[in-house]
DNA sequence: TTCTTGACTTGGACTCCGTCCATCGTAGGA
DNA sequence: TCCTACGATGGACGGAGTCCAAGTCAAGAA
C-alpha cells in the first residue's frame, strides 16, 4: 500500500508528494507541529471526517505563512496533493472560518486573506505600497472609544482597524 | 435647441430626463444644493471637462444618499442620464477617489461603497443582519493606539475602523 | 459663429474572485 | 469487508471591476 500509483487511472492521487519548493529541513518548529496537531484534534474532535485534502489544508494554514489569500493556499496545497480542487479549498477555507479557528481578513477590494492567528485577537498594518500585512496590538480596546450615544441601538460585537501606511522598504 | 431629440439616430441621450423614481419635492436642502455647485465648481477648477455624465454622477452622490455601490449610482444616474455607461461611472468615481472628494469604503468582500461624506472624517458601523452603514466618530485618534514599537518602520498615513453588530431592527 | 482636437464616453470583451452543482470517491462505522 | 453519507471534483456560472477600439463632444481658437 505504499507504491506510487501508476494505474491507468492515475487522475486521482491520494497519498502525498513531497513538496518540491520546501528549500531546507527545519522550517517547522517543533511549537508549530505541536499546534499543528493540536488543531487537527479539535477538528477530529468537532466531528470532522479527516481526509487528506482538508489534512494538507489545515497544514498550509498552519506553517509561519501568514494572510495567505486562497489561490495562494490552493497552490501551496497542490504542491502537496496535486489533485487538490479550488472548490475545495474555499469549502474548507469557509469551514475553519466557521469553527474559529482562521480569520477572514477583507483589507481591500482584492481577495480575502486567511489568518490562521485566530485565537490571539490583534489588527493589521497594511503596506499600500506592496500590499504586505503585518499584525499588529493596539494599546487600548477600541471598542470602548465608541460612546453609546454613537451605536444608534446596534448591539456592536465587533471592531476591525486597519492601519494603511507605507513599509520601509517601500518608503 | 430645447426641443426632444428624436432624430433616427436617438441612440445617444445628452439632455437631463426628469427622474422617474424622484417623489416629491424639497427632497434637496439649499445646503445641499450649495454643497454641490461647490463641487462642481472645484472641479472645474481642477481642470475637469464637464460633461454631463460627471454632472450627474457627481449629483447622485450628493445627495442625502450615501454608501452607494457602483452599480447603485449608475442606476440612479441613469435615471436622469439613460445612455450613462457602468465604464463612464467607474472612471468618474475613481476621479472623485482620487481627487479626495469622495471616500471609497470596502467593508467586506462584496462591491465597494462610494461615500460623499470625505471631508468630515469618520468610521462605519455596518450591521451584519441587513448590511446597513452608519456614519459614526468614535472618541479619540485611533491612530494614537498604535505605539512606535508596534509600527515596524512602517509610516502610517491611515487607519479604518469597522464595528460590527446588529442594528435595532434586525436584533 | 464655426472649426478643431484631444479628452471623454461607450459597450462589449475580458479578468479576477468566489459560488454552485451533478457526479464521483472514500472515511469510518457496522 | 461492505455500506453509505459526507466530502471532493471540475466545470459552469455570477458579480465586481478593468480594458480597449471606436465614436463623440466640450471648450478654446479663429
Ligand atoms: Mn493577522
Ligand atoms: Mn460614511
Ligand atoms: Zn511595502
Ligand atoms: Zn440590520
Amino acid at each position: 500500500m505504499d507504491g506510487v500509483q501508476v494505474k491507468k487511472d492515475a487522475k486521482r492521487i491520494t497519498r502525498r508528494v513531497p513538496d518540491p519548493d520546501c528549500q531546507g529541513a527545519g522550517v517547522h518548529d517543533p511549537n508549530q507541529v505541536n499546534e499543528m496537531s493540536d488543531l487537527l484534534e479539535r477538528l477530529r474532535g468537532r466531528g470532522w471526517r479527516m481526509t487528506s485534502q482538508r489534512r494538507v489544508v489545515a497544514e498550509v494554514l498552519d506553517g509561519d505563512h501568514v494572510h495567505l489569500t486562497a489561490d495562494e493556499v490552493h497552490a501551496r496545497a497542490a504542491r502537496r496533493l496535486p489533485e487538490i480542487s479550488r472548490a475545495t479549498v474555499y469549502n474548507t477555507l469557509g469551514e475553519l472560518v466557521q469553527l474559529g479557528e482562521v480569520m477572514e481578513v477583507a483589507t481591500d477590494g482584492r481577495a480575502k486573506r486567511y489568518d490562521p492567528n485566530a485565537h490571539r485577537p490583534h489588527q493589521h498594518l497594511v503596506c499600500s505600497g506592496c500590499g504586505s500585512i503585518r499584525d499588529v496590538r493596539p494599546a487600548g480596546d477600541p471598542l470602548a472609544d465608541l460612546p453609546a450615544e454613537e451605536r444608534f441601538g446596534f448591539r456592536v460585537s465587533a471592531v476591525q482597524v486597519t492601519y494603511r501606511g507605507l513599509c520601509p522598504d517601500c518608503a
